[in-house]
DNA sequence: TGTACATCAGTGAACGCGCGTTCACTGATGTAC
DNA sequence: TGTACATCAGTGAACGCGCGTTCACTGATGTAC
Protein backbone atom coordinates (compact mmCIF):
# COMPACT_ATOMS: atom_id res chain seq x y z
CA UNK A 1 0.00 0.00 0.00
CA UNK A 2 1.40 3.11 -1.31
CA UNK A 3 1.03 6.36 1.03
CA UNK A 4 -0.80 9.08 -0.24
CA UNK A 5 1.58 11.94 -2.46
CA UNK A 6 3.98 8.88 -2.87
CA UNK A 7 2.93 9.04 -6.24
CA UNK A 8 3.18 12.91 -6.57
CA UNK A 9 6.77 12.63 -5.35
CA UNK A 10 7.89 10.43 -6.67
CA UNK A 11 6.59 11.87 -10.29
CA UNK A 12 8.13 15.07 -8.91
CA UNK A 13 11.69 13.44 -9.06
CA UNK A 14 10.98 12.24 -12.50
CA UNK A 15 10.58 15.27 -13.76
CA UNK A 16 13.86 16.97 -11.70
CA UNK A 17 15.91 13.67 -13.12
CA UNK A 18 14.98 14.74 -16.34
CA UNK A 19 15.82 18.46 -16.14
CA UNK A 20 19.22 17.79 -15.17
CA UNK A 21 20.59 16.60 -18.12
CA UNK A 22 18.54 18.62 -20.42
CA UNK A 23 19.58 22.06 -18.73
CA UNK A 24 23.35 21.09 -19.42
CA UNK A 25 22.81 20.16 -23.01
CA UNK A 26 20.91 22.61 -23.78
CA UNK A 27 21.33 25.72 -21.40
CA UNK A 28 18.29 26.69 -18.99
CA UNK A 29 17.09 28.98 -21.66
CA UNK A 30 17.40 26.81 -23.87
CA UNK A 31 14.91 24.27 -22.49
CA UNK A 32 11.84 24.52 -22.43
CA UNK A 33 9.06 23.04 -19.57
CA UNK A 34 7.45 21.45 -22.62
CA UNK A 35 10.85 19.56 -23.27
CA UNK A 36 11.21 18.37 -19.57
CA UNK A 37 7.69 17.35 -19.20
CA UNK A 38 8.21 15.43 -21.86
CA UNK A 39 10.88 13.95 -21.05
CA UNK A 40 9.66 12.94 -18.09
CA UNK A 41 6.75 11.19 -19.75
CA UNK A 42 3.77 13.98 -18.41
CA UNK A 43 2.21 16.61 -20.64
CA UNK A 44 3.26 20.21 -19.77
CA UNK A 45 0.43 20.62 -17.58
CA UNK A 46 0.88 19.26 -14.72
CA UNK A 47 4.84 21.06 -13.82
CA UNK A 48 2.59 23.84 -11.92
CA UNK A 49 1.47 21.40 -9.29
CA UNK A 50 5.42 20.19 -8.71
CA UNK A 51 6.93 23.50 -9.33
CA UNK A 52 6.01 27.33 -8.64
CA UNK A 53 8.30 28.44 -11.91
CA UNK A 54 10.54 26.92 -13.92
CA UNK A 55 13.14 29.21 -12.22
CA UNK A 56 12.03 27.56 -9.03
CA UNK A 57 12.84 24.08 -10.95
CA UNK A 58 16.39 25.47 -11.74
CA UNK A 59 17.39 26.13 -8.81
CA UNK A 60 16.44 22.63 -6.92
CA UNK A 61 18.00 20.73 -10.18
CA UNK A 62 21.39 22.87 -9.19
CA UNK A 63 21.45 22.48 -6.08
CA UNK A 64 20.24 18.76 -6.01
CA UNK A 65 23.04 17.96 -9.08
CA UNK A 66 25.93 19.92 -7.18
CA UNK A 67 25.30 17.94 -4.44
CA UNK A 68 24.94 14.54 -5.49
CA UNK A 69 28.68 15.23 -6.80
CA UNK A 70 29.68 16.67 -3.58
CA UNK A 71 28.21 13.25 -1.56
CA UNK A 72 29.91 10.96 -3.98
CA UNK A 73 33.33 12.63 -3.89
CA UNK A 74 33.37 12.92 0.29
CA UNK A 75 32.92 9.38 0.20
CA UNK A 76 35.31 8.85 -2.39
CA UNK A 77 37.54 11.32 0.07
CA UNK A 78 37.34 9.11 2.90
CA UNK A 79 38.67 6.10 1.42
CA UNK A 80 42.34 4.80 2.89
CA UNK A 81 44.71 5.85 0.11
CA UNK A 82 44.29 10.23 0.13
CA UNK A 83 46.66 9.82 -3.47
CA UNK A 84 44.37 7.35 -4.77
CA UNK A 85 41.02 9.10 -3.68
CA UNK A 86 42.24 12.15 -5.09
CA UNK A 87 43.17 10.66 -8.64
CA UNK A 88 39.75 8.91 -8.69
CA UNK A 89 38.26 12.15 -8.44
CA UNK A 90 40.16 13.96 -10.33
CA UNK A 91 40.84 11.01 -13.28
CA UNK A 92 37.39 11.21 -14.63
CA UNK A 93 36.62 14.95 -14.19
CA UNK A 94 39.87 15.38 -16.27
CA UNK A 95 38.99 12.73 -19.19
CA UNK A 96 37.39 13.44 -22.91
CA UNK A 97 34.51 11.69 -21.44
CA UNK A 98 33.61 14.05 -19.31
CA UNK A 99 34.11 17.05 -21.81
CA UNK A 100 32.35 14.91 -24.25
CA UNK A 101 29.56 14.07 -22.23
CA UNK A 102 28.15 17.45 -20.73
CA UNK A 103 24.91 16.27 -19.78
CA UNK A 104 25.93 13.46 -17.50
CA UNK A 105 28.50 16.07 -16.51
CA UNK A 106 29.23 18.35 -13.69
CA UNK A 107 26.96 21.61 -13.40
CA UNK A 108 30.11 23.64 -12.98
CA UNK A 109 31.51 24.10 -16.16
CA UNK A 110 28.15 23.24 -17.83
CA UNK A 111 25.75 25.64 -16.16
CA UNK A 112 28.10 27.85 -14.31
CA UNK A 113 27.38 31.11 -16.21
CA UNK A 114 23.87 30.80 -16.50
CA UNK A 115 23.43 30.06 -12.97
CA UNK A 116 25.82 33.28 -11.76
CA UNK A 117 23.04 35.02 -13.17
CA UNK A 118 20.32 33.75 -10.99
CA UNK A 119 20.03 34.80 -7.65
CA UNK A 120 17.25 32.24 -6.50
CA UNK A 121 19.28 29.22 -7.57
CA UNK A 122 23.09 30.78 -6.33
CA UNK A 123 21.60 30.95 -2.76
CA UNK A 124 21.93 27.72 -1.61
CA UNK A 125 24.67 26.97 -3.97
CA UNK A 126 27.96 27.76 -1.72
CA UNK A 127 27.16 24.60 0.31
CA UNK A 128 27.60 22.03 -1.72
CA UNK A 129 30.71 23.64 -3.22
CA UNK A 130 32.11 23.79 -0.12
CA UNK A 131 31.71 19.82 0.56
CA UNK A 132 33.39 19.56 -2.87
CA UNK A 133 36.30 22.03 -1.43
CA UNK A 134 36.39 19.87 1.83
CA UNK A 135 36.84 17.05 -0.12
CA UNK A 136 39.15 17.64 -2.63
CA UNK A 137 41.35 19.11 0.58
CA UNK A 138 40.94 15.83 2.85
CA UNK A 139 42.59 13.86 -0.17
CA UNK A 140 46.06 16.09 0.07
CA UNK A 141 45.21 17.93 3.74
CA UNK A 142 49.33 19.68 3.33
CA UNK A 143 48.23 22.06 0.87
CA UNK A 144 45.14 23.04 3.06
CA UNK A 145 41.92 24.77 1.97
CA UNK A 146 43.78 26.84 -0.75
CA UNK A 147 45.31 23.85 -2.33
CA UNK A 148 41.71 22.66 -2.43
CA UNK A 149 40.49 25.67 -4.08
CA UNK A 150 43.13 26.05 -6.98
CA UNK A 151 42.42 22.21 -7.79
CA UNK A 152 38.80 23.11 -8.10
CA UNK A 153 39.33 25.91 -10.37
CA UNK A 154 41.43 24.09 -12.18
CA UNK A 155 39.56 21.58 -12.86
CA UNK A 156 36.66 23.26 -13.75
CA UNK A 157 38.18 25.86 -15.72
CA UNK A 158 40.08 23.03 -17.78
CA UNK A 159 36.75 21.06 -18.85
CA UNK A 160 35.26 24.54 -19.86
CA UNK A 161 37.99 25.94 -22.15
CA UNK A 162 38.41 22.00 -23.45
CA UNK A 163 34.83 22.43 -24.68
CA UNK A 164 34.73 25.38 -26.08
CA UNK A 165 38.68 25.00 -27.96
CA UNK A 166 37.00 22.59 -30.48
CA UNK A 167 40.32 20.94 -31.37
CA UNK A 168 40.62 17.72 -29.70
CA UNK A 169 44.65 17.95 -29.29
CA UNK A 170 43.59 21.31 -27.63
CA UNK A 171 41.47 19.92 -25.26
CA UNK A 172 43.52 16.83 -24.71
CA UNK A 173 46.14 18.95 -24.18
CA UNK A 174 44.55 21.40 -21.39
CA UNK A 175 42.86 18.49 -19.51
CA UNK A 176 46.09 16.67 -19.33
CA UNK A 177 48.24 19.93 -17.91
CA UNK A 178 45.59 20.03 -15.11
CA UNK A 179 45.75 16.94 -14.14
CA UNK A 180 49.33 16.68 -13.95
CA UNK A 181 49.66 20.04 -12.35
CA UNK A 182 46.89 18.53 -9.47
CA UNK A 183 48.57 15.35 -8.94
CA UNK A 184 51.90 17.20 -8.57
CA UNK A 185 52.47 19.38 -5.36
CA UNK A 186 51.20 21.99 -5.71
CA UNK A 187 51.73 24.88 -2.15
CA UNK A 188 50.53 28.25 -2.67
CA UNK A 189 52.33 31.03 -1.50
CA UNK B 1 34.76 63.60 -46.57
CA UNK B 2 33.70 60.67 -45.59
CA UNK B 3 33.99 56.78 -47.93
CA UNK B 4 30.72 55.43 -48.94
CA UNK B 5 29.80 52.12 -46.44
CA UNK B 6 32.11 54.19 -43.59
CA UNK B 7 29.09 55.44 -42.00
CA UNK B 8 27.76 51.36 -42.00
CA UNK B 9 30.70 50.06 -40.88
CA UNK B 10 30.96 52.49 -38.09
CA UNK B 11 27.11 51.52 -37.00
CA UNK B 12 27.79 47.75 -37.40
CA UNK B 13 30.61 48.49 -34.52
CA UNK B 14 28.28 50.35 -32.10
CA UNK B 15 25.99 47.15 -32.58
CA UNK B 16 29.34 45.16 -32.28
CA UNK B 17 30.34 46.86 -28.97
CA UNK B 18 26.56 47.53 -27.69
CA UNK B 19 26.46 43.63 -27.46
CA UNK B 20 29.21 42.25 -25.97
CA UNK B 21 28.50 43.69 -22.24
CA UNK B 22 25.34 42.27 -22.83
CA UNK B 23 25.52 38.91 -23.95
CA UNK B 24 27.81 39.03 -20.61
CA UNK B 25 25.51 40.51 -18.40
CA UNK B 26 22.59 38.02 -19.21
CA UNK B 27 23.86 35.79 -21.50
CA UNK B 28 23.43 35.59 -25.34
CA UNK B 29 19.84 33.91 -24.97
CA UNK B 30 19.02 36.83 -22.53
CA UNK B 31 19.12 39.49 -24.43
CA UNK B 32 16.71 40.33 -27.68
CA UNK B 33 18.17 41.89 -30.68
CA UNK B 34 15.80 44.35 -29.37
CA UNK B 35 17.37 45.89 -26.63
CA UNK B 36 20.96 45.51 -28.40
CA UNK B 37 20.16 47.78 -31.48
CA UNK B 38 18.21 49.82 -28.50
CA UNK B 39 21.47 49.78 -26.66
CA UNK B 40 23.42 51.44 -29.72
CA UNK B 41 20.71 53.73 -30.29
CA UNK B 42 18.97 52.19 -33.34
CA UNK B 43 15.60 50.55 -34.05
CA UNK B 44 15.58 46.51 -34.45
CA UNK B 45 14.68 46.82 -38.03
CA UNK B 46 17.75 48.13 -39.09
CA UNK B 47 19.71 44.54 -37.96
CA UNK B 48 19.55 42.18 -40.28
CA UNK B 49 21.56 45.00 -42.62
CA UNK B 50 24.36 44.05 -40.78
CA UNK B 51 24.28 40.58 -39.55
CA UNK B 52 22.32 37.46 -41.01
CA UNK B 53 21.19 36.23 -37.63
CA UNK B 54 21.90 37.40 -33.58
CA UNK B 55 23.69 33.92 -33.89
CA UNK B 56 26.00 35.31 -36.25
CA UNK B 57 26.09 38.76 -33.79
CA UNK B 58 26.96 36.54 -30.71
CA UNK B 59 29.84 34.61 -32.99
CA UNK B 60 31.50 37.58 -33.97
CA UNK B 61 30.84 39.46 -30.59
CA UNK B 62 32.94 36.09 -28.68
CA UNK B 63 35.17 36.07 -31.34
CA UNK B 64 36.03 39.78 -31.31
CA UNK B 65 35.97 40.04 -27.65
CA UNK B 66 38.20 36.98 -27.04
CA UNK B 67 40.65 38.29 -29.71
CA UNK B 68 40.85 41.97 -28.36
CA UNK B 69 41.81 40.09 -24.39
CA UNK B 70 44.59 38.34 -26.31
CA UNK B 71 45.88 41.13 -27.61
CA UNK B 72 46.31 42.95 -24.46
CA UNK B 73 48.04 40.10 -23.10
CA UNK B 74 50.15 39.81 -26.29
CA UNK B 75 51.08 43.28 -25.56
CA UNK B 76 51.99 42.79 -21.77
CA UNK B 77 53.90 39.66 -22.35
CA UNK B 78 56.71 41.24 -24.24
CA UNK B 79 57.25 43.70 -21.59
CA UNK B 80 60.82 43.33 -20.13
CA UNK B 81 60.27 41.61 -16.49
CA UNK B 82 57.97 38.36 -17.37
CA UNK B 83 57.03 37.96 -13.87
CA UNK B 84 56.18 41.79 -13.37
CA UNK B 85 54.17 41.25 -17.14
CA UNK B 86 52.27 37.99 -15.36
CA UNK B 87 51.21 39.57 -12.23
CA UNK B 88 49.77 42.59 -14.89
CA UNK B 89 47.70 39.82 -16.44
CA UNK B 90 46.79 37.87 -13.72
CA UNK B 91 46.43 40.79 -11.01
CA UNK B 92 42.96 42.18 -12.50
CA UNK B 93 41.86 38.70 -13.68
CA UNK B 94 41.86 37.04 -10.17
CA UNK B 95 40.48 40.30 -8.51
CA UNK B 96 36.75 40.94 -6.87
CA UNK B 97 36.29 43.47 -9.24
CA UNK B 98 36.58 41.55 -12.38
CA UNK B 99 33.84 38.83 -10.56
CA UNK B 100 31.65 41.76 -9.86
CA UNK B 101 32.04 43.66 -13.52
CA UNK B 102 30.85 40.60 -15.55
CA UNK B 103 29.59 43.09 -18.35
CA UNK B 104 33.16 44.51 -18.75
CA UNK B 105 35.21 41.07 -18.28
CA UNK B 106 36.38 38.21 -20.03
CA UNK B 107 34.47 36.27 -22.19
CA UNK B 108 35.74 33.06 -21.04
CA UNK B 109 33.87 32.84 -17.11
CA UNK B 110 31.14 34.71 -18.72
CA UNK B 111 30.02 33.07 -21.69
CA UNK B 112 32.34 30.08 -22.05
CA UNK B 113 29.78 27.39 -21.79
CA UNK B 114 26.60 28.96 -23.69
CA UNK B 115 29.31 29.44 -26.40
CA UNK B 116 30.06 26.18 -25.87
CA UNK B 117 26.76 25.16 -27.27
CA UNK B 118 27.12 26.81 -30.49
CA UNK B 119 29.24 25.46 -33.02
CA UNK B 120 29.16 28.63 -35.14
CA UNK B 121 30.55 30.24 -32.16
CA UNK B 122 33.25 27.64 -31.07
CA UNK B 123 34.71 27.55 -34.57
CA UNK B 124 36.66 30.28 -34.17
CA UNK B 125 37.57 31.00 -30.54
CA UNK B 126 40.34 28.55 -30.49
CA UNK B 127 42.84 30.73 -32.19
CA UNK B 128 42.42 33.87 -29.87
CA UNK B 129 42.15 31.18 -27.13
CA UNK B 130 46.07 30.08 -28.37
CA UNK B 131 47.22 33.26 -28.27
CA UNK B 132 46.22 33.59 -24.83
CA UNK B 133 48.09 30.77 -23.69
CA UNK B 134 51.07 32.01 -25.56
CA UNK B 135 51.40 35.16 -23.94
CA UNK B 136 51.05 33.72 -20.73
CA UNK B 137 53.44 30.93 -21.37
CA UNK B 138 55.64 33.73 -22.25
CA UNK B 139 55.58 35.41 -19.54
CA UNK B 140 57.20 32.10 -17.40
CA UNK B 141 58.55 29.93 -19.85
CA UNK B 142 60.30 27.66 -17.65
CA UNK B 143 56.41 25.67 -17.38
CA UNK B 144 55.99 25.13 -20.90
CA UNK B 145 52.97 25.02 -22.50
CA UNK B 146 51.63 23.13 -19.73
CA UNK B 147 51.97 25.76 -17.19
CA UNK B 148 50.34 27.94 -19.52
CA UNK B 149 47.17 26.08 -19.68
CA UNK B 150 46.79 25.43 -15.96
CA UNK B 151 47.29 29.12 -15.48
CA UNK B 152 44.70 29.87 -17.43
CA UNK B 153 42.16 26.92 -16.70
CA UNK B 154 42.73 27.90 -13.09
CA UNK B 155 41.88 31.63 -13.58
CA UNK B 156 39.00 31.29 -15.63
CA UNK B 157 37.81 28.72 -13.14
CA UNK B 158 38.57 30.92 -10.04
CA UNK B 159 36.59 33.91 -11.74
CA UNK B 160 33.39 31.64 -12.69
CA UNK B 161 33.58 29.93 -8.64
CA UNK B 162 33.57 32.92 -7.26
CA UNK B 163 30.69 34.41 -9.15
CA UNK B 164 28.93 31.27 -8.49
CA UNK B 165 29.31 31.21 -4.89
CA UNK B 166 27.92 34.57 -3.61
CA UNK B 167 28.96 34.42 -0.23
CA UNK B 168 32.13 37.55 -0.65
CA UNK B 169 34.97 35.35 2.25
CA UNK B 170 34.92 32.32 -0.36
CA UNK B 171 34.83 34.13 -3.40
CA UNK B 172 37.69 36.19 -2.41
CA UNK B 173 39.62 33.07 -0.92
CA UNK B 174 39.07 31.57 -4.37
CA UNK B 175 40.77 34.49 -6.09
CA UNK B 176 43.34 34.90 -3.54
CA UNK B 177 44.39 30.91 -4.01
CA UNK B 178 44.26 31.21 -7.71
CA UNK B 179 46.48 33.79 -7.58
CA UNK B 180 48.85 33.19 -5.32
CA UNK B 181 49.13 29.41 -6.89
CA UNK B 182 50.07 31.06 -10.10
CA UNK B 183 52.60 33.57 -8.66
CA UNK B 184 54.69 30.14 -7.40
CA UNK B 185 56.35 28.23 -9.51
CA UNK B 186 54.07 25.23 -10.77
CA UNK B 187 56.28 22.58 -12.73
CA UNK B 188 53.20 19.89 -13.99
CA UNK B 189 54.50 16.50 -14.43
C1' DT C 1 26.85 76.64 -58.17
C1' DG C 2 22.33 74.61 -58.51
C1' DT C 3 18.97 71.22 -59.53
C1' DA C 4 17.17 66.36 -60.34
C1' DC C 5 17.98 61.89 -59.47
C1' DA C 6 19.79 57.41 -57.52
C1' DT C 7 21.43 55.10 -53.63
C1' DC C 8 20.98 53.08 -49.36
C1' DA C 9 21.13 53.16 -44.06
C1' DG C 10 17.75 53.15 -40.87
C1' DT C 11 12.52 53.03 -39.44
C1' DG C 12 8.68 50.84 -37.45
C1' DA C 13 4.67 47.99 -38.30
C1' DA C 14 3.78 43.33 -39.02
C1' DC C 15 4.53 38.17 -39.20
C1' DG C 16 4.62 33.58 -37.15
C1' DC C 17 6.22 31.03 -33.52
C1' DG C 18 7.31 29.10 -29.15
C1' DC C 19 7.51 30.06 -24.54
C1' DG C 20 5.80 30.17 -19.44
C1' DT C 21 1.70 29.90 -17.23
C1' DT C 22 -3.41 29.03 -16.26
C1' DC C 23 -7.47 26.39 -15.84
C1' DA C 24 -11.61 23.58 -16.56
C1' DC C 25 -11.82 18.97 -16.91
C1' DT C 26 -10.86 13.66 -16.64
C1' DG C 27 -10.17 9.52 -14.65
C1' DA C 28 -7.87 6.76 -11.43
C1' DT C 29 -7.12 6.05 -6.49
C1' DG C 30 -8.38 5.73 -1.81
C1' DT C 31 -12.20 6.28 1.90
C1' DA C 32 -16.72 5.76 4.28
C1' DC C 33 -20.41 3.16 5.33
C1' DT D 1 -17.43 -7.42 0.22
C1' DG D 2 -19.72 -3.88 -2.39
C1' DT D 3 -21.26 0.60 -3.57
C1' DA D 4 -21.14 5.81 -3.55
C1' DC D 5 -18.40 9.47 -2.93
C1' DA D 6 -14.30 12.62 -2.32
C1' DT D 7 -9.72 13.55 -3.51
C1' DC D 8 -6.25 14.84 -6.48
C1' DA D 9 -2.48 13.85 -10.05
C1' DG D 10 -2.29 14.55 -14.64
C1' DT D 11 -4.42 16.29 -19.32
C1' DG D 12 -4.60 19.38 -23.06
C1' DA D 13 -6.65 23.54 -24.85
C1' DA D 14 -6.04 28.28 -24.27
C1' DC D 15 -3.85 32.80 -22.83
C1' DG D 16 -0.70 36.66 -23.44
C1' DC D 17 3.75 37.87 -24.42
C1' DG D 18 8.20 38.60 -26.37
C1' DC D 19 11.22 36.91 -29.54
C1' DG D 20 13.75 36.62 -34.29
C1' DT D 21 12.91 37.99 -38.67
C1' DT D 22 10.80 40.45 -42.82
C1' DC D 23 9.54 44.27 -45.57
C1' DA D 24 7.50 48.45 -47.56
C1' DC D 25 8.76 52.83 -46.74
C1' DT D 26 11.42 57.35 -45.41
C1' DG D 27 14.69 60.64 -45.60
C1' DA D 28 19.37 61.86 -45.74
C1' DT D 29 23.57 61.49 -48.50
C1' DG D 30 26.24 61.54 -52.57
C1' DT D 31 26.32 61.86 -57.91
C1' DA D 32 25.45 63.63 -62.65
C1' DC D 33 24.85 67.23 -65.53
Amino acid sequence: MREPGQRKAETRQRILDAAGPLFRRYGIDGVGVDAIMHEAGLTHGGFYAHFASKEALAAEVAVADLARSAAKWEAISREPDPAAALARIVGPYLDPAHVAAVDRGCALPALGAELARRPEACASLAEPIRTMLAALQRCRPEDGAPGAMVRLSCMVGAVLLARLSRDPTLAAALLEAAKKSISAFVRPG
